[in-house]
DNA sequence: CTGAAAGCGCTAACAG
DNA sequence: CTGTTAGCGCTTTCAG
C-alpha cells in the first residue's frame, strides 16, 4: 500500500473523460453508452486499476463486510460454521472478517468494537457468552445475529429466544440420545458435563428430565466438566471407572473422544463395558474407533442461516426473528446394544 | 451502518474546538494539552463516539487489515494456523479478513484481488498451489508471503524457495519416520499420497530416497491418492489389505485415521498387522486409536512466522528471506514394534 | 498548543 | 449519455 495505486481519475484522464463517467461505467451503470463503457473497461484493465474498496466504503456507507467473532477455529464444528459462513457471504458479495474469541467475553468485546470501528455491515458471534444486550450496544447500528448463544440466561426454562438468534435443539438431541440409551439396554446413564455455559446446562436437564419421564424418578448421574476437560481427561476417566454407569452421554464428540481414549488406559472397553454418546457430529466421530454415537448438530446450516438473517436484517432494517434448527440422532458403534458385546462389528 | 454515526466533527463542535484537535487528543499526540486532551476523551465517550477506520484507512493510505487465504478451515491443521496467525495480527494491532480458497486457484486469484480492492496491508496465502509471480502480480504492491505452498514446481530438487515463504522440512521429517520403521522392524514399506500437490511429492521422493540409502534398492511400494482419499479411503484400504506391507507412511494425519478406520472394515489390526503413520499431528492423532505416529509439522509457528515476516516486509519495504521449520517425529502406538504385538499397551 | 484547509479515492445528485 | 460538484470522516501539513 505504499507505492501509488492506479486511481479512478488516472483511468479518466488517460480517456479524456471524467472520473464519474469510469466510475459508472465500471459499475454497469445502465446510462452509459456501451461504446465508452467498453473503453474505460479496456483502458481500467491496462492500467491494472484496481477499485479501491475502502474509498468506496467511504462514500456509499456500506463495507460489504461481515464480521465473525468465534470461539475458536480450532474446534471442528466452529471450522465448519466458519466455512458455510464465509461461502455464503461470498455468494452474496462480502468479505468475511475474524476474530477469535477464545471463550474470554473481553476479547469478545474488543472483537465487537473493532468490527464497528471497521464499519461492518452486520455481525455474527458463535457460541458467544455475551448477551444480546451487550452485543447490540456494542454494534449499533449494525444488525447482528448469535448463533448457538451460550449466554447462561438463555438455559432458563423459560428463556425467551432474543430476536436475531439461531439456536439449535440440543434438549431434543439429548432425549432422543436417552431413548435410545435406554432401547439398547442401559438404563443407568451418566451425563459428563463441559464448561459452565448454557448448551452445557440445557444438555444436562434435557437428559435428566427424559430419564425421569421414562423412568419415573430422576437418577441422572452427572459429572461435572470444565474449560480443561477436553485436555486432560484423565481425572474424569478415573471417576467414571470407579462408578460404572452403563451409559455416558457426554457434552461434546470432543470431549466423548478424549474419554474414549482415556477409557482405555483405565481397561473399560467401549460399548462393552459401557456405551458413550457424543454431541455436534464432528468429522472425526465417524472416524473413531469405536465410531461415535452423537447427536448431529446441523454446522453448515447454522453459517448460512446466520448470514442469511443478516442479510435480512440489511434488507428490512429489522432484526429477523429467532430461528431454531433441529438436531439429528447418529447411531455408531459406541452404544450398541448391551446384550450383544460387540467390539469390532462387521460393516455393511 | 444505515444511521447517522457520531462522527470527528460532532465531538468538535460539542467541545468548540476542531476536529483536527478532537483526532490529535484521541490518538495521544504528545502536542495536545493534557487538560484538553482529558475533555476530548471524556465527551467522545459520552457521545459514544467509534472510530471510522474506513476514513481512516482512506486518509493514512493504510488499514491496518491483513488478508489470509486459506485452502479449508476445516481441516485441524489449517484452523491451528489460522488461529496463530489472528492471536500475532491482533497483537500487532491488525485485523484479519479471511478466505477459503478451496484449493481453487480460480477461488484463490479471486480471494486476492478483493483483498487488493480492500487494500489490505499485507497478504498470506496457505497450502496455496498458486506460484509467488501470480500471487506478488494479482496483489502488487502489497507484501505476499507463503506458508506451506503447493504449488508443483516447489517440488523439484533444485526448486528455490522464493522470497517470502515459510516452509516446512517434510523430507527431514519423511526420513526420520523411515528411519524410526526400519528400527521397529518394518522395511517393507509402502507410501500411501494424498492429492497431488507439492508436499505430496516432496514426501513420498524423501521416503523412497531414505529407503533406498537404507536398504540399498527402492521398493518403496506407493499408492496413489488423490482430492477424494479422505472421504472414500474404502477402496484404498482394499489395496493395501490385498499387498500386506508392514507398514504405510500417510500423506497425512486425516488420511491415517481414515486408513485406520477403513483398515477395521478390513480385519487388519494396526500395529499388529501393519503400521501406520501420517504427517501434521494434529490434535486427533494423540487420540486415535490407536493413537496415530505421526511427523508434526509446527502449525502455530508457521501462523506466527506469517505474520511476523509481513510485519517485517511492512517495515522494511523488502520480502523478507524465506525460512524453512523444522518438524518433529512423534512415536505413538500405531508403529510398535513389530515382534511384539502390541494392541492396546499400557500407558505410563 | 490549536485552527484552517486540503486531500485520500470514490459515489451521487444535479445539471446539461 | 456525460461532466461538475459536493461530500463520506479522518489525517496532516502549514500557519499562528
Amino acid at each position: 500500500m505504499a507505492e501509488r495505486h492506479v486511481t479512478l481519475r488516472d483511468v479518466a484522464q488517460v480517456l479524456g473523460v471524467s472520473a464519474g463517467t469510469v466510475s459508472r461505467a465500471l459499475r454497469d451503470d445502465p446510462r452509459i453508452s456501451p461504446a465508452t463503457r467498453a473503453r474505460v473497461a479496456r483502458a481500467a484493465e491496462q492500467l491494472g486499476y484496481v477499485p479501491n474498496a475502502v474509498a468506496r466504503s467511504l462514500a456509499v456507507r456500506a463495507s460489504s463486510i461481515l464480521g465473525l467473532v468465534i470461539p475458536n477455529v480450532t474446534d471442528p464444528l466452529h471450522g465448519q460454521i466458519v466455512t458455510a459462513f464465509e461461502q455464503r457471504a461470498v455468494a452474496a458479495g462480502y468479505t468475511v472478517i475474524l476474530a477469535s474469541g477464545l471463550g474470554d467475553p473481553a476479547r469478545e468485546q474488543r472483537a465487537l468494537r473493532l468490527f464497528a470501528a471497521q464499519r461492518v455491515d452486520g455481525v455474527a458471534l458463535v457460541g458467544s457468552i455475551l448477551d444480546q444486550r451487550t452485543v447490540q450496544a456494542l454494534v449499533e447500528p449494525t444488525p447482528a445475529v448469535s448463533v448457538a448463544g451460550e449466554h447462561l440466561a438463555l438455559a432458563s426454562p423459560r428463556a425467551s429466544s432474543p430476536r436475531g438468534s439461531v439456536r439449535v435443539d440440543d434438549a431434543a438431541g439429548m432425549q432422543a440420545a436417552v431413548r435410545h440409551l435406554l432401547a439398547v439396554g442401559r438404563a443407568r446413564i451418566a451425563y459428563v458435563g463441559g464448561p459452565n455455559v448454557a448448551s452445557n446446562v440445557i444438555r444436562r436437564e434435557a437428559a435428566a428430565q427424559a430419564l425421569r419421564q421414562a423412568l419415573g424418578d430422576g437418577r441422572l448421574r452427572a459429572f461435572a466438566g470444565d474449560w480443561d476437560v477436553w485436555r486432560a481427561p484423565g481425572p474424569l476417566a478415573a471417576r467414571i471407572a470407579a462408578e460404572r454407569p452403563q451409559a455416558l452421554l457426554c457434552f461434546d464428540d470432543k470431549l466423548a473422544i478424549a474419554l474414549l481414549d482415556a477409557l482405555r488406559d483405565h481397561g473399560l472397553q467401549v460399548p462393552r463395558d459401557l456405551a458413550v454418546v457424543g454431541f455436534d457430529d464432528i468429522p472425526f466421530a465417524a472416524l473413531s474407533n469405536p465410531r461415535l454415537t452423537t447427536v448431529a448438530r446441523p454446522a453448515a446450516e447454522m453459517g448460512r442461516l446466520a448470514v442469511e438473517m443478516l442479510l435480512e436484517a440489511l434488507a428490512s432494517g429489522e432484526p429477523p426473528p429467532s430461528r431454531t434448527l433441529p438436531v439429528r440422532l447418529v447411531v455408531r458403534e459406541s452404544s450398541a446394544p448391551a446384550a450383544r458385546a460387540v467390539d469390532t462389528p462387521p460393516r455393511a
